[in-house]
DNA sequence: GTCTATAAGGTGATAGAC
DNA sequence: GTCTATCACCTTATAGAC
């Protein structure tokens, strides 16, 4: 019987106690600025036992990055061809707006992990995501020609909601800092902010 | 005489030098990613005399923010009550890419620092910062009520300027990663995109 | 002003008892 | 599986010669 994942309930327990740990104390000090310490103590385990779980620090981070890496771009799959194209796009920016709302601590981790160089994910960039990218640049690129959606580089449409609504997540404190009231108002505020915006930009005329 | 800030030739050339590298080496790996000997070895000095030149590692780190926050904020500064009120908004994308792109080191050194909390620049942010982006929300507000500009909301408008192009510097190795060709035609590109874009947006029907 | 040497403390990882 | 103890290394910072 294979002994290379034996998983009893409280190997999955403690492993999923650590990448929520791991995820908690990366995403605000980045992968240099974390300590085992930090990441035992918030898991509530010794720092010899975390090493149990993990053969080592950056396998914890590789670990995390690689988990969640599906479902950071699952709402760009969901963006669908038989939709009305002004329709599936915004609603792609209010998806993805509602996952740096609900998310902000993975938006926060690949962020600290690309301004850095990406040195854990170049290859998931240039490979399953440029795939993507480019097949739903393809799709937007089509809707254009119809002339069911104004003319635009699909590329640089894709690039603009990805950072003005990860905006939000990574750089909060600045948000926050700026306009001073609650959390969940930035959002709401966002929401429709976006939601004008890029109808604006994309209704053909 | 003071003695405090003597500035011989030699001490302005080395703290420049420090800076320099500083840079290079902060915005590429982070506070606590950095060593000393980095940065030392990147000027071309002695770690021990690095730190006869700054007392901390930290000072460093907080001499390199404070001097650069102005230049950071110059470009929205420039933004001129008495211009054509969509020319001049476009114009102020324009150079905040153009920032992004002569100085991707800057951005991403406020990148860091920012998706970290900005433990070091809360008060800039929350005070200077807040103020001038509070000035300009108020005229552009007054440019849409009299119509010479789309109904939008100014604070939100401008998030989304400084994220759309700043992420040509802070994600800039994703944005290769799916692009793949030379770096300076991702700006020449993002530079037309984000003209229409704004345009677009801006413009009263 | 600049260097060598080194102190002082933190950090990732391992050994070995239980 | 989990712990205590500890190693080996790295890193910031200082001391003191030149």
């Amino acid at each position: 019987m294979d002994m290379s994942r034996p998983k009893t309930r409280i190997q999955k327990k403690n492993t999923l106690a650590i990448l929520e740990a791991a995820l908690e104390v990366f995403s605000q000090h980045g992968f240099r600025g974390t300590t085992l310490d930090q990441i035992a103590q918030a898991a509530g385990l010794s720092k010899p036992n975390l090493l149990y779980y993990f053969p080592s620090k950056e396998a914890i981070h590789t670990a995390l990055l690689m988990g969640l890496m599906d479902t950071w771009i699952d709402p760009l799959k969901e963006m669908d061809k038989d939709g009305n194209p002004v329709d599936e796009i915004v609603a792609y920016v209010l998806r993805k707006l509602e996952m740096a709302r609900v998310y902000p601590r993975e938006s926060r981790l690949f962020a600290n992990e690309i301004v850095q160089g990406a040195p854990h994910i170049a290859d998931q960039i240039k490979g399953p995501l440029r795939n993507l990218v480019n097949d739903k640049a393809e799709l937007i690129r089509g809707w254009a020609g119809d002339g069911k959606l104004a003319e635009i580089d699909p590329h640089h449409l894709i690039f603009s909601i990805w950072s003005t609504t990860q905006h939000y997540a990574d750089f909060d404190v600045q948000v926050r800092g700026i306009l001073q009231p609650e959390r969940d108002e930035h959002f709401e505020a966002a929401s429709a902010f976006l939601e004008t915006f890029y109808r604006r930009v994309l209704t053909p005329k």
